[in-house]
DNA sequence: GTGGTCTAGACCACA
DNA sequence: GTGGTCTAGACCACA
């Protein structure tokens, strides 16, 4: 469900909740649907469980998901996001790829044509590992 | 000639670091121009020396600019990159975008264009800070 | 496991970095293994974090290890350069000698022979010091 | 007369200093001849006259050579130097040399290879530049 | 627990 | 004048 990079410069704290956010954004994780345990995460990641806890705490802040006693962590409620509400979430990546390219000298044209070739062919997410 | 935000996450040497290589990529710091000494940039934005030092190390060991012993650093003579050399350093932040726009589920044609809607006209570089 | 002369003309960060990087290539450490605290070096060396922190991060740039965040760093697998690779790497140092041995109008013949007897036999790379 | 390398780590007024005493050592540098002027070298290879200067003075402390009011300085009587002691004021770059070679794990064979490759053809010490 | 950043301030090497 | 090194010590992010 989740592709983590350790290597890079992001904390995986805040890839575990960029990810899950957008999943619920997106309805790939619906209202009330169960989030897989802190213990799990950490498990099948191999993370320190405090890292997932530290990502979930923060995502119940932020409202995204509430916690039940004994029970796993569910998504609430939403408003439903439209295109226009998700192209919102995806601006910080925009725009750093943005600066990264001008910085680059690289021209627009350039940045379509790589953007093409690398987007993964539908329903195969994992061509991603690739990049 | 740079603009400093001590209050934001990025570290201030960082910021130091992309300004200065930003001013060299656009040819605003020529090759053999002189960069301003460690102590006068601490004295002009109140900053340790060491700080300001920690920047002009990491753009030599970059290679964007050289040491001349006992005289003020100078900008290195840069060697342009191949399309293919600079398009290979965009690829994590093209991996980030793609990856967040698949996990939106946001379909490949609005990330184009979502992506040409906020390119920068040319010659309005800045424009990249509203973002 | 280091061992450092503050009152040399050497830094004692780059001592620091010699002597790892040296540990890595004899693979007394080895792919994988962790590196001793900042800390705890600092401690047990009395030195200033940040003159340990300084040869650390200069090790993680070069390659040599790689940080973990929140864990300690991390010895890197090692890319076996070519002997061709190698043996540019040994450029200055073959310059400097014979730039040297030109001025004492040495002969070839003499300084090979000198080469040789001050080559470390295998097995005894302490000999070095004795130089 | 003399090859400097204003981006080695050397100090200048050290390859200064070196190689005059190694010109001397060699007797290519006669007991009563005359130094070139600290301004003549200055100019000659674009240095600080007070680097040079420096050079001089510690050449001086050291014996090699000596001050004449209102004249040039001059190479001081040396006792001859055998190929002994020449050999000995080798030992610096040699020990570099074999160290550098040692942690790059390169054998003496190709050590010496390299070095008689390297080695310039008689009287054509200028080929060192190609280093 | 781990490493990263920054300041204040001393002292040094080099030109 | 220039940059480099180091200490003492604070505070922060991350796991």
């Amino acid at each position: 469900m989740l592709l983590l990079n350790p290597a890079s410069g992001e904390p995986i704290y805040r890839q575990i909740m960029d990810q899950i956010r957008r999943l619920i954004q997106s309805d790939q994780l619906k209202t009330g649907d169960e989030l897989p345990s802190v213990r799990d995460i950490a498990l099948q990641y191999r993370l320190n469980p405090m890292t997932v806890s530290k990502a979930y705490s923060l995502l119940e802040t932020e409202g995204w998901i509430e916690r039940q006693r004994g029970k796993p962590m569910r998504v609430k409620a939403q408003t439903t996001a439209s295109t226009a509400d998700r192209a919102e979430l995806l601006q910080p990546q925009l725009a750093a790829l943005i600066l990264s390219a001008q910085q680059l000298e690289l021209p627009l044209q350039t940045v379509v044509q790589l953007l093409e070739q690398h987007w993964p062919a539908s329903e195969h997410l994992t061509d991603l590992q690739k990049l």
